[in-house]
RNA sequence: UGGGGUGUCGCCAAGUGGUAAGGCAUCGGAUUUUGAUUCCGACAUUCGUAGGUUCGAUCCCUACCACCCCAG
């Protein structure tokens, strides 16, 4: 039988994943990974109640589960980069580092080293055979696609991943596991960030980078607020900025790092916003020929419609994309990621 | 000091003798494995203060206060 290890999370995705390994009949050991160890009680860790949930799927599903922390490589492979580049003013993406860094690395290794031939995962997406290797694809649910943030993943994690979930759709994952009686069955679906959870972003924030105020300006100059710090803010951000007044909401448009100062404008459609060309380093693509230059379609942020662009190379590790049609809110820190039809070809980091 | 103007929710800002629009901000919620966007909901028994006229005033009158502008 062919063993695999899947990370259980305490939800209903992965929940069902190991549930369907189970019935296409896996060896599967369950493994609950701790990634994070909250230094306060601020009440926002729902550790403890997700292991718990976890185990008590895994009894019911009658498969052995174990705990393993990795919150050592979480520190070191994803949050130390997460706090670098918060510190640069960017808007860094931790859940994609978590991905390659830490599911399909560290992870992945204590897997291998269980003699596991794959790592399964309750993501929403799928993967097929090229002449050129494996390759992610789009889940069947494109409402609950996950291939942004697993656009890092490299030959080798891709051909020892499974993902049970990418033909699947996320009512009929609810389904199955209320079916099952699953105590997870309803339970609300996860956000914020992986392992680190829905906590108020700018205290936390606080806790590892001391506030620094600056002014907050328009593009020709004119002071409009105070802001607590550029890296609290991201390109396109709306909320939270505190300025009222005449007319339309005022939109976090560039940062000043030489001056400390935010740029804002005012009205969701000014042109700041909107941006037809980036550039892009870091390279990541799955299969072992690079994509040529040409058109393809690309997403500059999770839950944005990919959109048509055309491709280049500025260098062995630059590229420019130029979009038919400008995209709203392009931010340093963040990824792009490229697709072909349905193919996630892979992507890079936007400078 | 004389002349003029203004004073409505944190900020803009309608309004009228009949019992307070809207926008921004804020807060709550929905959506979301990046607290971005988007969406929904809440948000002045009260209209600078004190009197008066009136069945009834934020809107009319009087005084006062504050701020702004022009004179000086």
């Amino acid at each position: 039988m062919t063993k695999v290890v899947i990370g259980m999370s305490g939800g209903v995705d992965s929940s069902v994943a190991a549930y369907l390994l189970k019935q296409q009949g896996y060896d599967v050991i369950g493994i609950f990974m701790q990634n994070w160890e909250d230094d306060d009680n601020d009440g926002y860790c729902t550790i403890k109640q997700d292991s718990m949930d976890a185990i008590a799927v895994a009894d019911l599903l009658g498969i052995e589960i174990e705990i393993v922390n990795f919150a050592q490589e979480y520190k070191q492979r994803v949050f130390n980069y997460f706090l670098e580049e918060y510190q640069a003013g960017r808007t860094p993406n931790p859940d994609i580092l978590c991905n390659s860094e830490i599911k399909f690395k560290a992870f992945l290794d204590h897997a291998l080293k269980l003699g596991a031939e794959y790592v399964a995962t309750g993501h929403y997406v799928s993967k097929i055979v090229t002449s050129s290797g494996e390759v992610l694809t789009r889940a069947t649910d494109l409402n609950k696609d996950q291939s942004y943030f697993l656009y890092r993943l490299s030959q080798h994690q891709i051909k020892h991943a499974l993902f049970p979930l990418g033909q699947m759709i996320k009512p009929e994952v609810r389904k199955i596991a209320s079916q099952l009686n699953l105590p997870n069955a309803t339970k609300k679906d996860s956000t914020g960030i992986c392992f680190i959870g829905e906590r108020p972003f700018r205290q936390f924030l606080q806790r590892y980078m001391p506030t620094k105020p600056g002014k907050m300006v328009t593009p020709d100059g004119k002071v409009v607020g105070e802001h607590l710090g550029l890296m609290y803010y991201t390109i396109g951000q709306r909320k939270g900025l505190g300025i009222g007044g005449q007319g339309e909401p005022w939109f976090v448009a560039d940062k000043n790092l030489t001056m400390n100062e935010l740029i804002v404008v005012q009205g969701h459609d000014h042109p700041l916003l909107l941006k037809s060309s980036l550039r892009a380093t870091q390279l990541n693509f799955a299969q072992s020929e690079l994509p040529p230059s040409g058109r393809y379609t690309a997403k500059t942020r999770y839950r944005m419609q990919d959109a048509s662009c055309y491709l280049e190379y500025l260098g062995k590790d630059e590229i420019q994309l130029t979009f038919d049609q400008a995209q709203w809110a392009i931010t340093p820190g963040q990824s792009v990621v490229i697709y072909a039809g349905d193919l996630c070809l892979g992507g890079a980091i936007i400078n």
